[in-house]
RNA sequence: GCGGAUGUGGCGUAAUUGGUAGCCGCGAUAGACUUAGGAUCUAUUGACGUAAGUCGUGGGGGUUCGAGUCCCUUCAUCCGCACCA
């Protein structure tokens, strides 16, 4: 082979992990680039074609800022922390440990043979004792804070407990579970376990009774990103809602300004949309109302306080804790009865019922703070406790679900916004709400007439003034929990001394993950942990103890549960500035060089997840003075997903087919009758029948016929049929029998039901080629592997070698090929349509595979992998190989001046190449290299000049080819810190243009026309031109547009 | 239902500000060299038409000398959210 690339990549991998080609250092006089990949969770399935993309995209990015002069931190590490290692080993009993390093190796492997630029000194592992260290560190720096909404950031907690010894809460703004009221006496007289149960309030990592996804087949909590449709996004399980004390954190108190953030960093539209959706920031008022005869109130949230003269009624949710108070001897039963059902439903089975109404009344009354109505209040599901305070005033003429819910109950329906001033119809008549915050409103008592945005306005102030409802800023963004029942996470930090929680001194981390051999709950169903035996916390030594010594006085019991998956990703890239540092999580150094991340390539998949706790986490320590950027990362690609391209072998269903030959023989009347398929009369089914003929024909395995033939034909004779029954065998031996059969029966000869005939068909596996006629109705598709298929045409030796029962498997080819029918899914291992990297590096090499997987399509695109489509990309390189070497495939290059045309190609594509680059339209570039190439090998043009630069332009796509190129034309330096060549503007002038001339906007000819030329003209030349004239027909133009440089257009 | 994105040959795609629609590659067809070709090279390849030419960027309408690109409308597919008051 000329271009032995399996040496070359080999050669050069080596050269690079020798020479630390890819070190950075954080001392540096270049500018910065910090160029990051989300790193991935190395499951055992290891790397498929999918993953790279990005990493392949970054990489190139990365080389190209350093061959633009840029210090490039371009790291690599492992999310190794997860729930699918733990249950491999609750299935297997293998250490989830162990596993893990094993799949870091694979995909360590795997990376190498692509060759990415990767500082692998930075390397980190979120289970790593040294990596976790720092998560830890900082979840007790969480703990340590509040939120302070005045100073609007994170403040150390014991500048609020100073302030509580002073003022107690007066004056005080902070982000809170629940506002509360304490004077600086009350804080003062305090025990130290309410003091610290008064600071769990506002602690930015706090523990909590509160409603949690709990999957009891994963044995843990789970966020609310990892809950989708009422089952676990891992596993698919169902997931229930249980009150828990559990870790959270209050990522609330930072809604505001992870919604404000998105307006500084360049991300797509649409993934900032779905972080604005999943923080849901919307704007209302809080209201109270009072209940009728009694001194309490609640509170209830809504958008749309313009509509407060339309409520008439009022709904709690069936968490609500004042339903007890309320409700009336009277309901009480009913009531009880409700929240007993709507309380035990899980999840999943409401949310599957949303459109489904159920409530429920309490008998009480509430009093419209604006009419001094009496209003019902009621309790219903369709209210959800994790919103507002639960609790609504319902307008069912303005929102659909209230509307829902009144038309169910009976309820009334008051109109109080309308398009047009003024005019009203009768909500009795609507089939729906009319929830658009647009028009006036109408019977609204003061607001009446006003605009809905005046009127809300109009509302809000008059509640305030009235000390009953303030405006008010509600987020869907709920509190992270943070704990999870399980064994394979970071440890908390965390010991308890009378039921609470203390952090282990800062300086005493890590506080390292014990080993245990059992992967499951305890059987007092405590998280994994509680088989530790050697779990305790010795707060006089500041040890890790046997639990056995605990006494709660010296030795504490150490938490249970451990952190989620995204505690130890939700700061990595900063670990990565720094990895080694054991006394900081960063030196303010490193910080202050590397800021923050500048290109962050990963998939749309973390928008609500990973990407939202990463900027809370980032937020929390730029408060704390340690990271320097508000925001985290910069600019942000995500990368498509590369879809399967799944391959499938039709295999027959004989009895479908040979229906199918036969109706192929009897339709259209073909032999003298007209036949009808599928015959029904009453239970019984029939193959064909001829209403003319008064024929059934029935066709099936010859063992059924035989024994259902008496009934058949007893059958047939009562309704005075006859009647033909064919087994499936004759049909597959031949049907010329079978055809005179058939007109015999037509012609009225006599005809047996049912013809012994001595055959000894025995069924096998039958595969259709994909175009045989009639292969859709008998034939199922089954996925064949796509490594066993080619161009869509199978391997059929390697198809019956492929499982056991195709050994003896047949085929119906078309054009001596078997054709494979395609179909674009998912990639995954059960539609055999996985690529392996690896395959494809070994059969056409890295740099190949870097620039195919870049050749697909746009980046962010998803795209359906296609093999067929790497054969180019390789012929493209041997090409590029063969610009520098002779038809002996020897080096030689020539020191020739090249022709302005060669140096037109070389400048133009290093415009192109540089631009694409730029703007991440990799798949351009390489069309550009490939226009190059061919360019360059029609003209033959070997010229050092040339293809010396070339050589560094191509150098971030593809490493290996141009580092062995360079090294060929005498460099002795790595391509990799050469000089990315600029554009000369000057090669690519022209004296003359190819204009396209138009007649009415239609392009008809092409004009070599010099670009000094001038309207006048071109005129002149349009009428001189024998084309033009033709074209014309003899009328006069009536305009010409002549725009230099671009087009000619004859209007006439 | 709401929000976002995308619709261009048989396939993946290209067309940076409105200016020659289909670049580059796959696939396909024909030919050359070959014992052979799943190697290489050459030519053709949007549709219809012998041709001149006509039609063509999901559909319909509009603005413009000129629209894949801008505007209105509609359809389809994908993604996200979904009782969020």
């Amino acid at each position: 082979m000329d271009y032995n690339f399996n040496d070359i990549e080999r050669k050069w991998q080596n050269y690079w992990r020798e020479k630390e080609t890819y070190r950075t250092d954080n001392i540096s006089d270049k500018p910065k680039y910090y160029v990051l990949d989300m790193f991935p969770y190395p499951s055992g399935a290891g790397l498929h074609v999918g993953h790279p993309l990005g990493y392949i995209a970054s990489d190139i990015f990365a080389r190209y800022k350093r061959l633009k002069g840029f210090n490039v931190l371009h790291p690599m590490g492992y999310d190794a922390y997860g729930l699918p290692a733990e249950q491999y080993a609750i299935q297997t009993g293998q250490h989830p440990a162990i596993t893990t390093e094993k799949n870091i190796a694979r995909y360590r492997e795997q990376l190498d043979k692509i060759g990415f630029s990767f500082d692998w000194n930075r390397e980190v592992r979120t289970c790593n004792p040294e990596y976790y260290k720092w998560t830890q560190w900082t979840f007790i720096q969480l703990f340590n804070s509040y939120y302070c909404n005045k100073a609007n950031k994170a403040l150390p907690i014991s500048d609020l407990e100073k302030h509580l010894s002073q003022h107690g809460t007066d004056g005080l703004d902070a982000a809170c579970s629940e506002p509360l009221n304490i004077t600086a006496e009350q804080w003062n007289a305090f025990s130290e376990k309410e003091r610290q149960q008064t600071l769990m309030n506002y602690r930015l990592a706090y523990l909590a009774d509160i409603p949690v996804n709990w999957c009891p087949q994963l044995g843990t909590v789970l966020a609310n990103d990892e809950v989708v449709g009422g089952l676990s996004v891992r596993g698919g399980y169902p997931v229930e809602r249980k009150l828990m004390r559990q870790w959270s954190l209050r990522i609330t108190a930072y809604a505001q300004r992870l919604l404000d953030g998105l307006e500084l960093v360049d991300w797509t539209d649409s993934l900032k949309e779905i972080q604005r959706n999943w923080i849901g920031r919307s704007e209302g008022a809080s209201v109270f109302f009072n209940i009728e005869n009694s001194d309490k109130s609640f509170e209830i949230f809504t958008t749309r306080p313009d509509t407060i003269f339309g409520v008439t009624f009022m709904v709690l949710c069936p968490e609500h804790e004042m339903i007890k108070d309320i409700t009336t001897p009277e309901q009480k039963e009913e009531v009880d009865k409700y929240l007993n059902w709507a309380l035990n439903r899980s999840e999943r089975e409401r949310q599957a019922e949303v459109k489904k109404v159920s409530g429920v009344f309490t008998g009480t009354y509430a009093i419209n703070p604006l009419t001094e109505e009496r209003i019902p209040v009621w309790v219903s599901d369709y209210v959800l406790a994790g919103y507002g305070t639960g609790a609504i005033m319902a307008v069912p003429a303005h929102d659909s679900r209230d509307f829902a819910f009144a038309r169910h109950f009976n309820l009334p329906i008051r109109q109080v916004v309308s398009l047009e001033k003024d005019v009203t119809s009768d909500p009795s008549t609507w089939t729906e709400s009319m929830d658009a915050k647009t028009g006036y409103s109408v019977n609204s008592g003061f607001v009446t007439g006003m605009k809905v945005k005046d009127a809300m306005k109009a509302v809000i102030d008059w509640l305030d003034e009235k000390g009953i409802g303030t405006r008010t800023v509600n987020y869907r963004l709920r509190d992270a929990i943070f704990s999870r029942q399980r064994y394979w996470g970071e440890p908390f930090p965390i010991y308890y001394k009378d039921g609470m929680p203390y952090p282990i001194p800062a300086d005493k981390l890590p506080l390292q993950l014990p080993n245990i051999d059992k992967f499951l709950p305890t059987e007092t169903g405590e998280p994994p942990l509680g088989h530790a035996t050697k779990w305790a916390w010795d707060e006089q030594s500041q040890t890790i103890v046997d639990n056995t010594l605990i006494n709660n006085k010296r030795v504490f019991p150490l938490e249970l549960s451990t952190m989620p998956g995204f505690a130890g990703s939700s700061g990595y890239y900063l670990r990565y500035m720094d990895p080694h540092n054991d006394k900081e999580y960063f030196s303010a150094q490193a910080v202050n060089y590397w800021q923050n991340v500048d290109l962050y390539v990963g998939g749309a998949e973390h928008a609500s997840g990973h990407l939202i706790y990463s900027r809370f986490w980032n937020k929390f320590l730029f408060d704390m003075g340690m990271s320097v950027k508000e925001e985290p990362f910069q600019k942000l690609i995500n990368q498509g997903m590369i879809q399967g391209r799944s391959n499938f072998v039709y295999r027959a269903n004989f009895e479908k087919m040979a229906e199918y030959y036969i109706w192929q023989l009897i339709k259209d009347g073909r032999l003298g009758a007209d036949f009808k398929r599928d015959y029904k009369d009453g239970k019984r089914r029939f193959d064909f029948y001829s209403d003319h003929k008064k024929i059934i024909i029935e066709i099936k395995r010859k063992e059924s016929l035989e024994k259902l033939a008496e009934v058949y034909q007893e059958y047939a004779t009562v309704k005075g049929f006859k009647i033909l029954l064919i087994s499936i065998n004759d049909v597959m031996n031949g049907t010329d029998n079978i055809e005179k059969r058939i007109k015999d029966c037509i012609s009225g000869e006599y005809t047996p039901a049912l013809e012994q005939e001595d055959d000894n068909f025995t069924p096998y596996p039958l595969f259709i080629s994909k175009n045989i006629p009639g292969r859709e109705e008998f034939t199922m598709p089954i996925h064949v592997d796509i490594n066993m298929v080619n161009n869509d045409i199978l391997d059929t030796e390697r198809f019956k070698a492929w499982r056991p029962e195709f050994a003896d498997a047949q085929f119906q080819l078309e054009d001596g090929k078997y054709v494979c029918g395609w179909e674009i899914e998912k990639m995954s291992k059960s539609m055999f349509n996985v690529q392996n990297p690896d395959d494809l590096v070994e059969k056409y090499g890295a740099d190949t595979l870097r620039l195919y997987e870049m050749f697909l399509g746009p980046i962010e695109q998803a795209k359906p992998w296609d093999t067929n489509g790497i054969e180019g990309v390789f012929r493209f390189m041997r090409k590029l190989w063969k610009l520098f070497h002779n038809d002996k495939n020897e080096f030689c290059v020539s020191d020739e001046a090249p022709t302005k045309q060669e140096l037109k190609t070389l400048h133009t594509t290093i415009k192109k190449v540089t631009d694409d680059i730029e703007r991440f339209s990799l798949n351009t570039s390489v069309s550009n290299f490939m226009i190059c190439v061919n360019e360059l090998a029609s003209c033959k043009c070997n010229k050092r000049q040339i293809l010396e630069p070339l050589t560094v332009l191509i150098a971030p796509f593809a490493p290996h080819i141009a580092e062995e190129l360079w090294h060929l034309l005498g460099k002795t330096t790595s391509v990799t810190v050469a000089e990315f060549p600029l554009c000369d503007e000057s090669q690519l002038v022209e004296d003359s243009c190819k204009y396209p001339v138009s007649f009415n906007g239609k392009m008809r000819f092409t004009l070599d026309l010099p670009l000094s030329i001038t309207a006048a003209d071109v005129e002149k030349i349009i009428a001189e031109n024998s084309d033009a004239q033709r074209w014309l027909d003899g009328k006069t133009p009536k305009k010409i547009i002549f725009v230099p440089k671009k087009i000619i257009n004859v209007v006439f």
